[in-house]
DNA sequence: ATGAAAGCGCTAACAG
DNA sequence: CTGTTAGCGCTTTCAT
């Protein structure tokens, strides 16, 4: 037993110019084109000792078959493209779930980033196009202007962190009105009674949807978010510092805050500090986004409504494979968020409080 | 003067199944494809009656033609892979300024995601290859095991942040020294004398040379960085907040810190707050990485040595298209960092301190 | 069990 | 000016 490509295996150390063809491999083993084929790809009858030949002299000449070809011949590339007009923190995750269902599955994915940028969008969506991508999937951000049509290209499309006004569109979404309920339902079973929320810029989808779950889930243990207790502003930390003042100025017996992400979160802890506010003693604080370095970061550590984005692109990819093999959904798909709990809304002591 | 793709252009409404092929807008046009192909492409003298046809007949057909094919006929495929094993923070603004580059020049970019996952990086590698990619663009850290090599393909390869000791590569990396460098520069002209550095694993080689830069930048100015004021620990605030605590046991005349990354430098301004040292009046602080929702995060703002990481992208996808080009460049390239000053880091007021 | 030949979509060389 | 032909690398009948 030897190695195939042992200096033994008798062949000449020819080593080509070009990467190697199925052509040259054939004459390397003295056999047609087409038998080599089949030995490489297990078709047809072909006696042992040949199929072995034509394996040794592919070894030898470190053949590789040409995708190319071979997408033109099945009539599928067996890639996909990735449209994303985000370069946020979220799109890195995002994108290893998405890249890490499609490698496995053998799917290679072109990556065009299109950040602020329509023309590049229309350019990278012709490219894939003419590249005869067997999908694509667009990543985008709501607020922003949708994305531009794919024409009446056969070419299956899923977006994720966005959607289009179209019948037989796919959407991923996360859920971002449960992730409000479960931030608002956790504050509530810790024993809290008076609510605020301060978040991102109204226009956002993601913070009205918030605060309605907010709203909802409050409803439910007939609990009130007053209006004025609602503040919108930047994500920013900035934001949130100012914001908290602001409502302890209007009501300085507040003993819970949902904040719309994690960096507002941690502006409004600093205040809540400034003004003697202990956390989670006289209120406890949760955030959204539950970016680790934030949440960690913050003292006490934040508790924070995860939207599990790396599992939202491996979802994503998974629906694409679907699409990719003729499944035709369509809709909008919301993803649960989940809680991640830690020291910044430890329940109120029992007994002490309203 | 009429609208190629009108109803009047007098073709019949024909949706085909599948993607046109010039086959079929050579039949639209009634032409041959041989003639079809010069008058899109612009080859060969044809009559201006003909191409307008033909024209007319793609448009209507929607027809693109097939990337596949023509990189098979032109034995360049246009696409070059981005192997990464990196999943962190600066592997985005890195993909937006290679990406920004080489789809300006029309090149396509395949994602290849390979974090913590040698046999991953096999796979995707084997991929590029038979997808015959024009150019290989490795991004790594260089802590981690080296990237799988290449073979004797002739595909010509750029290592970004990471190198391969092997000559006839060609790395691209941030000069980190020269960040140390900047970093202590600063603090010197700003009046510091007693210095002290807290930074990550001493495994790392950019833990390494930003202390070279930094020592070697102090020694210009005949001043000492004593060991014991160089700690070496995680990539952490809750790191900064304790080895600062540890420094001032040691020395508390310490007035500048220069922080191996601004997390570090985020726990050691937390630690000098709790010790009543005013930054930057008592102590300077300096960070590296320039990451901004931290630096503007601390109070004061964080002064910070930016490695310019999207510049670092760009020139990355330069030089590959230089590559693929046929240029044959290697070597170690590091691009400077900048410092980007905030008030951490204020000159002392003239005439105190010693 | 193997080879010859056709065809995938496209370009380029060569005839008319 | 336009059509025909060959060929890119590979798979797949269809003969042998």
């Amino acid at each position: 037993m030897r190695t195939v490509d042992a200096p033994a295996s008798g062949f000449p150390p020819v080593l080509l110019e070009h990467p190697a063809t199925i052509r040259d491999v054939a004459h390397a083993a003295a056999v047609s084109v087409g038998t080599a084929s089949k030995a490489l790809n297990g078709q047809g009858k072909l006696r042992a000792e040949t199929i072995e030949r034509v394996r040794a002299a592919a070894a030898h000449l470190e053949y590789r078959p040409n995708d190319l070809m071979q997408s033109v011949l099945r009539k599928r590339t067996f890639t996909v493209g990735l449209l994303t007009t985000e370069g946020g923190r979220f799109t890195m995750p995002m994108l290893q779930g998405i890249e890490d269902v499609l490698a496995t599955a053998h799917i290679s994915v072109f990556l065009c980033l299109a950040v602020d940028n329509p023309d590049r969008e229309r350019q990278h969506l012709d490219s894939l196009l003419a590249k005869h991508v067997d999908g694509i999937i667009v990543v985008g951000n709501i607020t922003k202007r949708p994305p531009v049509d794919i024409g009446r290209s056969r070419t299956p499309v899923l977006y994720v962190f966005t959607y289009v006004h179209e019948r037989n569109a796919l959407s991923l979404l996360p859920d971002n009105e449960g992730g409000g309920a479960l931030a608002a339902m956790h504050l509530v079973h810790g024993g809290r009674r008076r609510f605020a929320h301060i978040t991102g810029p109204a226009d956002w989808e993601a913070v009205r949807l918030r605060l309605e779950g907010m709203r909802a889930s409050l409803a439910e243990y007939g609990l009130d978010l007053p209006t004025d207790h609602v503040l919108a502003g930047p994500w920013h930390p900035a934001w949130g510092f100012e914001a908290m003042h602001q409502l302890l100025d209007r009501d300085s017996a507040i003993d819970a805050v949902f904040c719309g992400n994690d960096e507002i979160a941690s502006g409004a802890m600093d205040a809540l500090r400034e003004r003697g506010r202990h956390v989670p003693g006289d209120v406890a604080v949760v955030g959204f986004d539950n970016w680790e370095q934030f949440a960690l970061a913050t003292r006490p550590p934040l508790t924070s409504v995860d939207m599990d984005v790396y599992e939202l692109g491996r979802r994503a990819g998974s629906r694409m494979l679907a699409l990719m093999s003729g499944e035709r959904e369509s809709g909008i798909v919301r993803l649960p968020c989940r809680l991640v709990v830690r020291a910044s809304s430890a329940p109120r002591p029992a007994g002490i409080g309203n």
